[in-house]
Parts: C-alpha cells; structure tokens; sequence
DNA sequence: AATTTGACCCGTC
DNA sequence: AGACGGGCCAAAT
C-alpha cells in the first residue's frame, strides 16, 4: 500500500472514533488518536478537524486534555463549539469544559476521580 | 530538500 | 490555575 492510502486510512479511523463520541461527552485530541490506533499523533487529529468539511461529524466534542477549547478565544469557531457543547448540557465556563475528558484513563478507572 | 506551521501533550515550577 | 520549555508529527511553504 501507498503512504496515500496510509493516511486516507488513519484518517478513516479518527472520523470514526470522533463520530462515536457520545452526545454530552468529550474527547480530547490525545484520546480520540489512542483510540484511533494512532499514539502521539494528536496534531494529526487536529489537523483533519482545521480542514473538515462534514456538517454531520461532532468536531465540537473534541477538546484539549486540560478540558479548554483548543480553537482563539473569541474566534468563530470556538463561540460555536461552547455553544453546541452547552446545547449538549455540557457545562464550559471561559472555554473550559468542567468535566475532565480522560474517562477511561488507567489512574483514574483504579484511583478514581480527584 | 530544508524550514515553518499548527484546533497538541507532558513534566516541572 | 497558569507559565515555560521541550517534544511530537504530517502537511504546507
């Protein structure tokens, strides 16, 4: 296979993982390339996300591990995504979400929370 | 072919 | 919580 059909594949498979974030939750770019296969290539997510084009793909849900919209302050894009994740009862405050995304971490499933 | 760029991440302070 | 430095990787210059 070509390096072409490489990427087109990754790429396939973070729209994947992004689309079946559920409704009311988040994701943050680390994650969704883990769950992609893909480790350490959260700027690849990024990536796709600055140059989507699919009206139906929850770009919204994908946030920074620290919680806070990765998109400038103030810009279109990230007025738009607090307002849909607060349309999804998901509570952002400055451009933070409240609730930390790494759910399924190892520390936190044998530490728990806090 | 080298350099810059970006919707990133982590450890440390 | 916030600031800094270093690392990362693919695509665009």
């Amino acid at each position: 296979m070509t390096a072409g059909d490489a990427a087109a594949l990754a790429h396939a498979r973070i729209l994947q993982v992004i689309r079946a974030i559920p409704r009311g939750q988040v994701l943050g770019y680390g994650e969704v390339a883990g769950r992609a296969g893909l480790p350490g290539r959260a700027r690849l997510v990024a990536r796709l996300l600055a140059g989507n084009d699919d009206p139906d793909l929850p770009w919204h849900r994908v946030v920074r591990t620290d919680g806070r919209i990765a998109l400038p302050e103030g810009s279109p894009g990230w007025c738009e995504q607090s307002q849909r994740l607060r349309a999804e009862g998901v509570a952002v405050e400055k451009g933070r979400v409240k609730r930390a995304p790494r759910v399924n971490d190892l520390d936190v499933q044998i530490w728990g929370p806090g």
